[in-house]
DNA sequence: GACTCTCTGTACCGATCGGTACAATCTTCC
DNA sequence: GGAAGATTGTACCGATCGGTACAGAGAGTC
């Protein structure tokens, strides 16, 4: 076994973020099989044993995946919190987290604007939906009406995702952080 | 000559637009030569006549003639005006139009995010810090200081490619538009 | 008409793609 | 120890990848 890894994950669940960065830097084309089988340790077998359906199935469990980070770390507490604005603080600090402070590119993101997007269409549109909508509900109970709330949600959406895309482009993570400072406090400014 | 297309594009200039668009729509890896050469009516001796580095070739020239079209329609006006604020919303119009008001995607985002980032990085930094120098450079002259400035240009660019990419996960051009007219009143506020 | 030069279609190359088959191994439980 | 199931490496599949070779069509020039 004179492979790079460690030590082969022999558990499921330690399988999915070691291909989750495969599919993150390399898209969802980009990412064979030979690279996934090298950053997991595994060959084409148990791969193909702990998932029959192959590359999309992979991918979409992956998403699966951030899907519940998201909902348990991010979503949840937007959704329930009695204390709308520690939550957006909180949300804030959990992107910020989350990306590496804008070292990290968003899988999600990244399949949107792919050929894969058709493929993986529904689990993108629902994951930024939702992230939409407990955002917005947030600002609602934080006294914004719902016109304003919905639309500074969606402004805070797509500011994550734009500074992700250029502050890789530009090799700058300082956007990002900046990005997150404006846009937080653009999300309560009165 | 049974090919999908009305007419094989005999001048080169002609072939950058159709090539362009198969690397939009599939990424620079899902770009195939079958797929540009589906696109062009061409087959692949034609293309290795006007491209004969292949692939990587038309991928950087398809870049260039991007970055043409901006230095031209975006760049030079918000850099030379003696209008700022008219440059400013000429940019935004600008923009607008060339991504069909959120429908279409940017090349230079996508390639960005790819894996294909590390062959083009000097192009798309190159095309993103210009973007940023001329918009800032333009906020400027518009009386703001040179922080407010660079800080409000690099936050336009990032709500741009925002915009896109949540546009396309959402489905819902909308989001491009208020994302647009947002960007403009935040450029220019007091 | 013959020479040139541009352009094109087709056959082909080795490499790699995603996926399958399957025998050998390792565990687990009796 | 031995049966049963989970896990693994490896050989292999047809298809397709990007790229090359090259013969010949087409257009212009003398």
């Amino acid at each position: 076994m004179a492979k790079g890894t460690i030590k082969a994950a022999s558990e499921r669940a330690d399988l999915l973020p070691l291909i989750s960065e495969v599919f993150r830097s390399h898209g969802y084309e980009g990412a064979t099989l030979a690279l996934i089988g090298e950053a997991t340790g595994l060959g084409k077998g148990s791969l193909y044993h702990f998932f029959p359906d192959g590359k999309a199935q992979m991918a979409a469990e992956v998403l699966a995946e951030i899907d519940h980070w998201f909902e348990v770390n991010i979503f949840a507490a937007l959704r329930k919190s009695d204390d709308p604005v520690r939550a957006i603080a909180e949300m804030t600090a959990g992107v910020d987290r989350y990306f590496h402070s804008g070292h990290r590119v968003c899988l999600v993101g990244v399949i949107a604007l792919g050929a894969s997007r058709d493929i993986f269409a529904a689990q993108v549109q629902d994951y930024f939906s939702r992230w939409n909508d407990a955002l917005a509900l947030a600002l609602r109970r934080a006294g914004f009406s719902a016109g304003v709330s919905r639309r500074r949600s969606a402004d805070a959406l797509l500011t994550i995702q734009g500074a992700l895309v250029l502050a890789r482009a530009l090799d700058d993570a300082k956007v990002f952080g900046q990005a997150m400072a404006d846009m937080k406090a653009r999300l309560l400014a009165k």
